[in-house]
DNA sequence: TTGTATGCGTTATCAT
DNA sequence: ATGATAACGCATACAA
C-alpha cells in the first residue's frame, strides 16, 4: 500500500509538504499541490486512519451505547435514529461506533471503555434518566456529548428533546374532549425523564379539567408490546373500567390494543387508546393508532450536528433544543360511550 | 492520563515488561505481574486504543454499512441484527463501526473508505445480491468478511443464510393445502439473492402441485409497507383475483393487509396473506400474520463469531451455514372460499 | 525473566 | 513555499 513516505519519495518532496498538500494547507504552491494530488490519485493513496488518529489525538469516532435489555431494540425507532446519526456523521468523515452493553453489571462500563480508551471523541446518549449516571460520568470526564432527552443537569451539556409533556397534554385533552373521564395511564419507569415528562403532561390536562389523577389508573410497562399488554390488563380490570388508555409509546399501545381486543373490546369505541413516537407502527396498527410523531431520523441528524459543533469549537456554551411533536389522529380513539 | 511510560517509571520496570504483564504474556514473573496490575488499577490505567491500533496494525473494529435508501431502516429486523452483532463483538473487545451510505453515487464508496483507510479489520454484509459488487470488492482486497445471505461467490467466503426457498415452499404448500390455486407473489428486486431464493421456493411448491407460475400474479415491491400496499393493489386488480398473497417479508405483508382491508376484503377469509422474517411485526399485526421466523439476534451474534474466526486464524477455509426458518401460523390465512 | 531499540504512518513544530 | 525532526503511545523483534 502506498503511504506518505512513498508518495514523497516519488515526488522528490518531503512528507511534510505532501501531507500539507493533501490536507489543503494554504502555504503549498499551486503546481506542487497539483502534482501531489495527481500522483496520489494515480497511486490510489488513502491515508492510514489509524496513524492519523494517533498523531492527531482524535479518534474520528462518535460513540453510541446500545441500551440495557433486549427489548430496547425491538423498537423500530432505534434504527431510524441510528440512520440519521450515521448520515450526518459520515458527511464529516466521522464513524459511528456502536458498543453493546456490558454484562459485567456496571452500566457505565461501556462508556468507560469508549472514553478512557480514547476510542471516541464524543458520544450520543439516548433515553436519559432524570438523574443520569452516564451524564454525570461524561461531565466528570469532560467528554463532549449530546443527549436525546433532558435530565437534571441538562444546562451543562447540549441536548435535544421532544416536548413530551405538551404532547401528552394534547393527547389527554383530546380524550377529555371526547368525553372520557376515567383515563388510564400506561407508563414506564419514571426514572426515565421522558416517562416523567409525559406523565406530567397527562396530569396537567386532567387538572385543567378539574380532575385529579387516580393512582389506580396508572400502570407502568417496560416499553415493550408484551409489557403494554400486561399493564393494560391491570387497568382494564379496574371497576369502573377506564374508558381510555394513554400509552407511553406506540409499542406499549399496540400491546394494550391486543389485550383490549382479547377482551372483546372494540378499540376506538369501547376503549380509546393512544400511543406516542412511532409513525410506522402507528400506521401499521389496525385500527390506525392516534399518536404523536416527530421526525426521529432528522433528530438523529440534528444530534450528530450538535455534537460536531461541540467537537469543533470551544466557542459558545452548549444549548438545548425542544422540538414539538405532531398529533396524528387515527381511529384508535373516539367518543366516550360510557354513562 | 497515565500511560505505559509513567507506569514503567513508577515501577522501575521497562515499558516492555509492563506491557507484557498487562497483556498476559507468560514470561512475566508472578510477583512482577502482580505489582504491575496493582499499580495499573490504582492509577486507573487504560491503554490508548489509538496507539495500540497503529502499533499492532489492527483497527479493532468491524464495519457494517447501512443499506441504500431510507426504507431499509424502517425494518425492525435491522436493530435486532445490530444488537446481536454488537454483543458478540463487544465480548471480543471489538467495536462495531456503522457507516452511512455515501451520497457520492458510488455504492462501494463507504466500503472503500472503511477498507482502504484501514478503519476496520473486517466487515459484515447484509442482504447480498446474487451478483454482489461488495463481495467482489472485498475479495479483491483480501479483507475478511461475512455475509448474511448467499451469492454467486459464496464459496469464497464465510456466510450465514436462512433457507428462504424452503420457507417459501412451506408457506406456499400451506396455502395450496388450504385449497388456494391463484396464489400471488409479492416480491422484491430479484437482484437480491434472497428475493430470488424465496421466489424459487414459491415456484417449486406450485410445480409440485402441477401448477405453473402465472407471471401476472407476481409484483415486486420495495420491502416497505407502502411498497407492499402498492404491489398488492396491482395483484388484487387481477381478474380472477388471486385468493392468496405470499409476501417477501412482513413489512410488505402488512402493506398488503392494509390494501386488502381498504378494499373491504376480510383477511384470512376473502384473501390469505403470509409474511416472512419478523416475529415482532407479525405478532403485532391484526390479524396475526402467518410468517416464517428465525432468531435474527442470534444470527447477528453468529455472524460476528464467524467473522472473529476469520480474523483470528489463518486456519480452515471459510464455510457457509444454512439455517432453517420456522413457520409460525397466524390468522392471516385460511381455507380458500372461492369457486 | 527483563530490557533496548525500533517501527507503526501520520501530524505538528520549528527552522529555512 | 518547503524541509528536517520530533512526537503520538504502544507492541515487538532481538538482546541480554
Amino acid at each position: 500500500m502506498t503511504d506518505l513516505k512513498e508518495l514523497s519519495r516519488r515526488l522528490g518532496l518531503s512528507m511534510t509538504t505532501v501531507s500539507r498538500a493533501l490536507n489543503g494547507y494554504p502555504e503549498v504552491g499551486a503546481q506542487t499541490r497539483a502534482r501531489v494530488l495527481k500522483l496520489a490519485r494515480e497511486l490510489g493513496y488513502t491515508p492510514n486512519a489509524l496513524a492519523r488518529r494517533l498523531s492527531s489525538g482524535r479518534a474520528e469516532c462518535v460513540g453510541f451505547v446500545l441500551g440495557d435489555g433486549h427489548r430496547y431494540f425491538n423498537d423500530p425507532y432505534f434504527s431510524e435514529l441510528i440512520a440519521g446519526i450515521g448520515t450526518a456523521l459520515g458527511a464529516a468523515n466521522l464513524d459511528l461506533v456502536i458498543s453493546g452493553v456490558d454484562c459485567s453489571g456496571d452500566p457505565l462500563a461501556p462508556y468507560r471503555r469508549l472514553v478512557d480508551g480514547r476510542r471516541v471523541d464524543g458520544l450520543i446518549l439516548d433515553r436519559t434518566r432524570t438523574e443520569d449516571a452516564r451524564v454525570a460520568f461524561l461531565l466528570s470526564r469532560g467528554v463532549p456529548f449530546v443527549t436525546l432527552g433532558r435530565n437534571a443537569r441538562q444546562n451543562e451539556h447540549a441536548w435535544l428533546d421532544v416536548d413530551g409533556a405538551a404532547a401528552f397534554e394534547a393527547l389527554t385533552r383530546r380524550l377529555l374532549a371526547f368525553g372520557h373521564r376515567r383515563i388510564g395511564f400506561l407508563g414506564a419507569d419514571p426514572a426515565y425523564n421522558f416517562a416523567h415528562e409525559r406523565f406530567a403532561g397527562y396530569v396537567r390536562a386532567l387538572a385543567a379539567e378539574g380532575l385529579v389523577m387516580d393512582p389506580a389508573l396508572r400502570a407502568d410497562g417496560d416499553l415493550t408490546e408484551p409489557g403494554g399488554a400486561a399493564a393494560a390488563a391491570l387497568l382494564l380490570d379496574r371497576r369502573p373500567m377506564p374508558t381510555a388508555l394513554v400509552c407511553i409509546d406506540d409499542l406499549t399501545a399496540l400491546g394494550a390494543m391486543r389485550e383490549a381486543r382479547r377482551r372483546g373490546l372494540a378499540i376506538g369505541r369501547d376503549v380509546s387508546i393512544t400511543g406516542y413516537n412511532d409513525l410506522i407502527l402507528a400506521a401499521i396498527a389496525n385500527p390506525r393508532l392516534t399518536t404523536v410523531s416527530f421526525p426521529i431520523r432528522r433528530a438523529g441528524e440534528r444530534l450528530a450536528t450538535l455534537l460536531l459543533e461541540r467537537l469543533r469549537s470551544d466557542g459558545p456554551p452548549p444549548t438545548g433544543e425542544l422540538w414539538s411533536g405532531a398529533l396524528v389522529a387515527g381511529e384508535s380513539d373516539g367518543p366516550c360511550r360510557d354513562g
